[in-house]
DNA sequence: AACGTGTGACACGGCGTCGTGTCAGTTCGA
DNA sequence: TCGAACTGACACGACGCCGTGTCACACGTT
């Protein structure tokens, strides 16, 4: 954790890492206090430096929050979209493609799960979170379609809600089971998840 | 809004009515300035009173979005176990049913509607949120199978969680509906939104 | 060796909220 | 009519957090 030496890397390189670490160090709090406990003293104690950095590198603590979940919505729609390039045409291979994702990202990152899920509360998170549900809607549109006609608009319409049902639904059931609310085991997780996403959007 | 006669009504009557108005006053204040801007002063003055009276009725804030949204939950899952004990067996019309009360008791009082949504991001919040889903998940369970033979375990979770997808995402399109993000109409709303439901129980 | 800059710890004033207390004015019961 | 209880407005200290400022020290450059 010693970032001693300070002149190995230059000024500007140093401003980044103690912003990345501030980042990390936003994470961490949220995971484990919640969006609530966040506090410029707390998140810069956490990245071991004070809080004179922390207005070095960000205006205040909802530039910070904002940053973060876009950085974590971003990383996400990233991973999804490569392993979606990969899979096969199949729509229920496809289905399980995106949903074992999914779970294995915030499984392989917790702290990103509660912000994902104390997003609505907070009014900066919020809109975000908003924003990519509509990215995450379209996503489902565009690739999981089984027929791939231009479709009439009204219909089209109905499609885009089912798909922010499944969105919303899924985010929610992969949460419960991360607090292990939920009584199945992985493979039977993804597999009725993706079964109701198909389901949905058929 | 004068309440001025204060012995036509026993003191005991008098303290209830009170916690009444700090209640109707607390969704007023988080229906427009959402959850986190709730203070024992807002919500005072917002009921016309002051701060002495709202300690008469609740310890604190936490007690008072508490029992609020309580009253929400158990307010309308009473009447969707009112709507459903009249309507008929066939399951497409129990699930139009119920959405479209859940769209009408969010509509008839928006001001629930917030509430509802920010409660992940609270942690008092939080904890009756999930135990509320949990009711409804197994409402939907109970009242809109089609069968009726008794389940193995291993499906019978299965699909609750596949009626907790639907009982999340439903109140994710239900609230972006209310706020306008969605373009359809109330029927056609109810009407895929039902779709979803009876499709992903099935 | 000396100087300028990066660094971390701490201090300070300000703000908003909490929870309690006080007090004068009124309404009601005896 | 008098006294007791109720009411509403305001005052107060305490706390936590914010955002900025100050300071002594470590470091690297010259």
């Amino acid at each position: 954790m010693t970032v001693r030496p300070y002149r190995g890397v230059s000024a500007e390189d140093r401003r980044s890492q103690r912003r990345a670490r501030v980042k990390s160090a936003c994470l961490d709090v949220v995971g484990e206090d919640g969006v609530d406990r966040l506090t410029v003293e707390a998140v810069s104690a956490r990245a071991g430096l004070t809080k004179r950095y922390f207005y070095e590198g960000f205006a205040d603590l909802d530039v910070l929050l904002a940053e973060v979940i876009d950085d974590v919505f971003t990383e996400l729609l990233a991973e999804i979209l490569d392993a979606l390039a990969v899979a096969g045409p199949d729509v229920r291979r496809r289905a399980h493609t995106i949903v074992r994702l999914l779970i294995e990202f915030f499984q392989r990152d917790p702290r990103r799960a509660r912000l994902y899920v104390e997003a609505p509360g907070q009014p900066t998170l919020r809109a975000r979170r908003d924003e990519a549900f509509h990215s995450y809607t379209r996503l489902l549109v565009e690739h999981l379609r089984a027929d791939s006609h231009p479709e009439a608009t009204v219909a089209d319409r109905r499609r885009e809600l089912a798909a922010l049902i499944v969105v919303a639904g899924v985010t929610e059931a992969v949460t419960a089971w991360l607090r292990g609310g939920v009584d199945l085991d992985c493979d039977q997780l993804v597999d009725e998840i993706a079964r109701v996403m198909i389901a949905a959007l058929a």
